[in-house]
DNA sequence: CTCTGTGCAAACTCTTTGCACTACC
DNA sequence: GGTAGTGCAAAGAGTTTGCACAGAG
């Protein structure tokens, strides 16, 4: 939990327990999960927790660079600790977001051939994921 | 006009005025234009056009692998026709979405190292573009 | 004490759905 | 003629906004 405190102050972000919980619930659950689903969960152990109040959260967190937010989904966003050494699959059949262990291309590349400045990036996959093709094969 | 026409036919799509236009327009503005901008666009020569169409079309041409969907953007969707050559940045200060011409990883390559089948990759890049980066340090 | 953060309700945007009509093949 | 496609209106999902109150520093 001090930890989380910590990310927060070299932000210059106020320490709450609403951010704290959502921190927290990032941390332990690495399913990508929707404003929604750690609304829902947050809200057992917080009544009065409102969505407002994760989005703004999520907002906050995501523009100092401690979340990303996925758009791999059409209509929904995901939420991630920011990690840039992975990206992601969705499987078109099952709908799970795998992690994909993979970093290429790197910022600094994109920098030096094109001169834009990068400061964020998603790798989005999508087909169908080893799972699910086992699956299919069985028929 | 004949290439359209060809490509929708090797779809066992049938061919309508509505379905040609909107591949026309994305051939002829490489931009990434969003549901709607393609709806304003083309009701101009088409009145009785509906956005209904426009979305049903976009998502059957999608389906068919002959155009990609961009969620780079929070909220709204962009288009583009399929392309696996390049990926896209966007510059958050100005909006702009720009392509990159690099290949990597490719689909292959994932298949082999982690067993999913892949049928579509998007590469995302945000940061602030080489012409927004020339106007700060004139500051 | 001040200003950032929270929470409620309402609004908003983009997209999807249901259904009748149209027109490709 | 039959089925895939179109168009309208309405619903739906997810997110954002305005504003008053609360609480962290």
């Amino acid at each position: 939990m001090e930890k989380y405190v910590q990310l927060l102050k070299e932000n210059n972000l106020k320490i709450t327990p609403q951010r704290l919980a959502i921190l927290k619930f990032l941390e332990n659950n690495k399913t990508h999960p929707t404003a929604d689903e750690i609304y829902r969960a947050l809200k057992k152990e917080n009544p009065s927790l409102s969505k407002t109040t994760v989005y703004n959260s999520l907002d906050t967190l995501h523009q100092h660079r401690i979340i990303q937010i996925l758009t791999i989904f059409d209509g929904e966003h995901r939420y991630d600790f920011r990690d840039e050494s992975h990206h992601h699959f969705l499987c078109k059949k099952c709908g799970e977001i795998i992690d994909l262990k993979i970093i290429c291309p790197n910022m600094k590349k994109i920098e030096d051939d094109f001169g834009h400045h990068v400061d964020e990036i998603y790798g989005y996959f999508k087909g169908t994921c080893k799972k699910c093709l086992k699956k299919e094969e069985k028929h």
